[in-house]
DNA sequence: TATAAATATAACTATACGGTAATATAGTTA
DNA sequence: TAACTATATTACCGTATAGTTATATTTATA
């Protein structure tokens, strides 16, 4: 039960999902994002990025499923359509916040 | 309440903890770790990685806190120190089947 | 002390990736 | 149709990273 075996492919689509939150561009974008619809100038402008590289980003999110796209006039609405994005953001956050404070612990004794 | 700010020191730090997930070789060996203990040599014939290889994937995780180490004599000893990791992928295996499952049915329909 | 074994480190290579500038592609409006 | 706007794509560059080979380091043993 605990111990299947994962195959390369598996592993390979796991490594890939994390890869995409790998980049604090692209969690700035998907913070950005949160639970709202932007456009992709909405997007520059609050992360004060470069248009081709947003794109960029929310191109390889899109592709992933991550986010979703929508078309309206000239502009790309785009939002956040995979929740445990913030899933795993919280989890990956709580841990840092633990793991410091038990460092900042450790160190307590020490006479400056 | 929602959207705190986040700075860019907090960003790099989440996405420098996916990034040491984004890759297939340390999935592999923290999936062989799983909650067992393994010097380094069984872990090289687990994963059939070189052995400097997964020497350095050990130490990059372990700097990070993911793994902790003890030595025994010749041995290093290595064992996952943070459970979280495992919350983390079981996040998103499950996210990536049911994202497999809806393609599936939206294919369904379509004769072949 | 010399040798061997387990692990870590250094140096190197090939590749992948993020950012940017320039250009292309729609879609809109005059 | 021509000019304009928003977004996407391409080409390029610099850097980061995974893997490997060779070597260093540490500990045990003959």
């Amino acid at each position: 039960m605990m111990n299947e075996e994962l195959s390369e492919e598996a592993l390979e689509m796991i490594a890939n999902r994390f890869r995409l939150l790998s980049d604090p561009m692209r969690l700035k974008i998907l913070h950005t994002l949160g639970t709202q619809e932007m456009n992709v100038g909405e997007v520059v402008a609050a992360t004060k990025a470069g248009q081709a590289n947003v794109s960029k980003h929310l191109s390889a999110m899109l592709e992933a499923g991550i986010v979703s796209r929508r078309k309206e006039g000239l502009n790309a609405i785009y939002r956040v359509s995979d929740e445990t994005i913030f899933e795993l953001c919280d989890v990956v956050c709580s841990r840092l916040k633990e793991q410091f404070k038990r460092r900042q612990n450790a160190l307590a004794g020490i006479s400056t």
